[in-house]
DNA sequence: CTGACTTTGTGCATTCGTTCACAAACGCTT
DNA sequence: AAGCGTTTGTGAACGAATGCACAAAGTCAG
């Protein structure tokens, strides 16, 4: 047996399989793909909802359809997990939600600070999405003295200045920007500072950030931009020929 | 009434308008990667940001450096729009934003609707972004009696019933799905029936829609999620080397 | 046990996107 | 007009992601 004694972290299940793989090195999670991993919280989307029907197993194909991608696709992706499915019958649902979430970190609860309670800030507080799938809003920050002290979901609204403290004692790894932009910057550093690593920008700026931190921006001007290219290039193929007009019924 | 039911949305985003091969047409610009129409809302924002400072003419290297991509990039990007720079000089600023801006469709005001006035619903009328850019909300729609006569922004909330009629009147060609997730796909039906042809879905769902209907999704939860991963995979080589074992190197 | 059937996991080809490197084009100076 | 420094535009190399096809591995029936 060519077993690891000091293997990656915890436990190795014993994927009954291990055959010839030998270089995959499987739920390591070295090498996952920047794609897969966006779509790792699909796939957890979807198996949540299978298994709210009661659906046990699922194969590739089922699970696709429920996420609305490719069965090749979701093949592939699991694979870099590890070994996870059953050939000739696909996927358990339950152990792959498992399998999933610890993949992404969500089995222990992570905090989250927000800086900015503007309308964006304020509607994300409020939002369940984030408490209900494991993240714990760790406090609210403004500059605004009109806004420090409302209580937002169950968070009273600190001043900004509280921002180091709060990282540090709360143990906060994601930090999410929700100010105007000419604040973005400025905060960012802080949050950098204070030793948060990634970050979620909502503010229209560019963030310039060590290399070892991790930025995802969500611009919302920008995706309407974006669908407005689409839409004007539909509409520009009005006026010539179409092959399906009107005909949605 | 639906047009697949049951049919797999393999393949939806994938024609870029292949019909025809030809790319060189610079107005028409027919063959532009989704890449590259995916960034020039960031080089609108970044060529803005550098009108704001009196700056007429800028290089690739610097509107590299205000979007926060590589000048490689900005290059080819732009070429796939026309020749729009002059060698040794660089870009006009005004010059570009007018053709960056026509190539958006952002010359022509666009209606947009937005369904369901939740938190996020109202936070998003509420953003400046979308006015000052060109799009009007053309009506905001919620189901709730609670909430329909209120003024958001300007706009009052209508009962969702109206949205045929608002799509019709008001020429909408963006809707703005901000509903509970199990709401979604009956809205999105709707409105793709009222001729709808580009969604911005919010809705922790996967829609279903005809091939030639445009959607796009963000997802909140999703985002943090993505961030949760990197901060477990840097926080794991952190705190103890267990993982990264002598294997690697 | 065998054989028919299902589904995973993965090598391979292809398509898409990014980076590199450089000739062509331009302004400016002489 | 000619030479010099700068910057664009683009072919080509490179890399990442997707789609395809199929062997390996499982279930199930008899």
């Amino acid at each position: 047996m060519t077993v690891h004694p000091s293997r990656s972290l915890a436990e190795r299940r014993q994927h009954a399989a291990d055959g010839l793989s030998q270089a995959a090195e499987p739920g390591s999670g070295r090498g996952i793909p920047d794609a897969t991993v966006a779509r790792l919280p699909l796939y957890l989307r979807a198996l949540a909802a299978l298994a709210e029907r009661k659906v046990s197993m699922a194969s590739s194909a089922k699970l696709a359809d429920a996420a609305g991608v490719t069965s090749a696709k979701v093949r592939k992706d699991l694979s870099h997990l590890g070994s996870y499915g059953t050939r000739g019958v696909g996927y358990d649902v339950d152990y792959l939600i498992y399998q999933i979430s610890r993949e992404l970190g969500l089995t222990r609860d992570r905090g989250v600070v927000i800086v900015g309670v503007g309308n964006l800030g304020q509607a994300l507080a409020r939002y369940g999405g984030f408490v209900s799938r494991g993240f714990r809003i760790a406090a609210l920050l403004d500059t605004d003295p009109a806004r420090i002290g409302d209580w937002i979901a169950g968070v009273c609204v600190s001043p900004a200045g509280d921002l180091e403290e709060v990282v540090r004692t709360e143990d906060v790894a994601i930090g999410v920007i929700t100010t105007p932009a000419p604040a973005a910057q400025p905060v960012c550093d802080r949050l950098v500072a204070a030793g948060v690593t990634c970050i979620l920008n909502f503010a229209p700026a560019v963030l310039c950030v060590p290399a070892d931190v991790e930025v995802r921006k969500v611009d919302l001007a920008m995706e309407l931009q974006i669908l407005a290219f689409h839409a004007q290039r539909k509409g520009a193929e009005r006026g010539s020929g179409m092959q399906l007009a009107e005909a949605v019924r």
